[in-house]
DNA sequence: GTCTATATAGCGATAGAC
DNA sequence: GTCTATCGCTATATAGAC
């Protein structure tokens, strides 16, 4: 009789699974508590006794997805030579803005940032801001060690970081068809590092 | 009795410009044919007579906003030293992509590009694509000139403008309260186009 | 706790008067 | 060409059976 508690948790997962696929695809205002509880394979009342409404099924869905964007670890643990640890960085970082879950959480946030400016807030210091303070640290690092000649190191990250996300991404983010091969992005990775090293390198 | 020709073209752009704005700021599904009716100060039955169904009025609105972005004259008509000319083009596109118009168009596009790829793709070319070409033929001037080295200007046009965005643009596109003043915007335009110039400077 | 059935409101789109 | 009034449909959210 009180196998309620274990199989509630279990629908309370399939929920939340079917709600993010939903919004992140189409929106939140197309995605509709019907199709969500049909999806997860549960009735409509389902839904509603364990999240109340549709904007805290949301809230909840994409802010778990927020703080799972930072757990990809993005650098070396020991640092070798410039341009190898920055060139490996800026492949796992732009295979990880471009997954499927990243483009999809990302246009998520940004169209309802007016209406659930919170959870933009949350993207974009689980996201961006997070990453920065991490390259910003490992560019002080080489600074220190007198491989690169950086006045600012969070403007010098940002720099990178944007230059990283070139055109590619832009592509990726409006949907257009045509886009890079695997080959020639590692090309722009490694010519864009490149760029980055030779204007920040030490000159003395 | 034969006014209704100039009195619908009125109309017309009453109803397009109160369809601009919803769409823009609440996106497509959470606009009404109701709200844009009455916030033009017309009928409903005006709305449809004018554009069919809210689909057709969606497109021809934002198609209409997507021709207006290349207006802006970026570059100088004549082009001086490198450092001077990007610096002046860095901050007219970085005013450009950053205005409210900017903003909302390349949200809702974003937004839409699954259930409207013509429109998303229709901004990329009279946006990104557009400025593109136009940075890229002018570092090739300075190519030729000498003054650059620059293998692939296309692509270092690319990295150029990616920088410009930075880290500031994001947040716009998220709608973050706290951003840069002005004056801090132009030290990191400054700052960025000077680590392009000297990653790309001819050595000799 | 979970289901089916239902209340209520708002949507896109249309009909008919003037 | 423009208005008011209305049709169907689907949405969010709730009520009551088991």
């Amino acid at each position: 009789m009180n196998k309620p508690r274990i199989k509630s948790e279990l629908k309370r997962n399939q929920i939340l699974d079917a709600a993010t696929l939903q919004f992140t695809q189409h929106g939140y205002a197309a995605t509709s508590m019907d199709h969500i509880a049909k999806l997860a394979g549960v009735s409509k009342q389902t839904v509603y006794s364990h999240f109340g409404n549709k904007d805290e099924l949301f809230i909840t869905a994409i802010s778990y997805k927020c703080e799972q964007l930072g757990v990809t670890e993005l650098l070396p643990e020991n640092l070798g030579p410039v341009e190898s640890t920055l060139t490996l960085f800026s492949q796992r970082f732009f295979a990880m803005i471009t997954s499927t879950d990243s483009m999809a959480v990302h246009r998520t946030c940004a169209a309802e940032c007016v209406a659930h400016p919170h959870l933009s807030k949350l993207f974009f210091e689980a996201g961006p801001l997070f990453v920065i303070d991490k390259l910003a640290n490992c560019l002080a690092e080489y600074h220190r060690r007198g491989e690169l000649d950086i006045e600012d190191c969070r403007e010098a990250a940002i720099q990178l970081l944007a230059i990283i996300k070139g055109e590619q991404w832009t592509r990726l983010e409006f949907n257009i068809a045509e886009s890079l091969s695997e080959q020639e992005i590692n090309h722009y990775l490694q010519r864009s590092v490149r760029l980055f090293v030779r204007g920040y390198q030490s000159l003395g």
